[in-house]
DNA sequence: GGAGTGATGACA
DNA sequence: GTCATCACTCCA
């Protein structure tokens, strides 16, 4: 059996967040449980947010706050924050220092959708801000295997509308295809 | 189709 | 301090 190689941290400083969020697809998103547990799961969904010009990047038009800091770092943090009230999304940092982007992951083995991946993986604000790394309990693996880029959708992004009819619409969410059966 | 939920950011 | 706004999910 092939090992899984460790991500090298430059991979997510790359300024081609777009790039960077479809090539994410079947890398796999590994997690310490609290109870000790390691789980692995192939990411199937990422959204990307990028840059000042993107209207629906929290940190659009350089808006530099408390929460939107962590954005503007290198890539290779995490992004955590909390959805209406409810749910924690988790996003990676991309790009280099002071470009505002991120990934957003919206699923991962049997878990769709945002929320209720970071649910199963017990991911909360503790998690904010923290680079991807084992010791941290959050990191990404390349498989040996990656999905063909035939099996990869890429469509508009999810519940953005207020973004404006240009952004709201690029096709910036990647999904893998689940291929039928034969 | 519509409510819940609370941090966040804008404004005063 | 107040208030509107949400990168969602679940239930009817």
């Amino acid at each position: 059996m092939k090992a899984a190689k460790a991500i090298p941290k430059s991979w997510f400083r790359s300024s081609a967040t777009v790039a960077l969020a479809r090539e994410l697809i079947g890398h796999t998103l590994c997690r310490r449980m609290p109870d000790g547990r390691i789980r692995r799961l192939p990411i199937t969904e990422t959204e990307a947010y990028d840059g000042p010009e993107d209207l629906a990047c929290h940190a659009h038009t350089n808006r530099r706050t408390k929460r939107t800091e962590v954005m503007f770092a290198r890539g290779g943090l995490t992004y955590v924050y909390l959805c209406y009230g409810v749910h924690w999304l988790l996003n990676i940092v991309t790009g280099p220092e002071n470009y505002p982007a991120a990934v957003l992951i919206r699923g991962a083995g049997p878990h769709d959708g945002p929320g209720k991946l970071t649910k199963a993986l017990a991911i909360t604000g503790d998690q904010n801000r923290q680079p991807l790394s084992r010791a941290n309990g959050l990191w990404l693996e390349r498989p040996a295997d990656l999905p063909n880029e035939r099996d990869i959708l890429a469509t508009p992004r999810i519940g953005i509308d207020y973004a404006g009819p240009h952004w709201s619409q690029v096709p910036y969410r990647f999904v893998i295809r689940v291929k039928p059966k034969v």
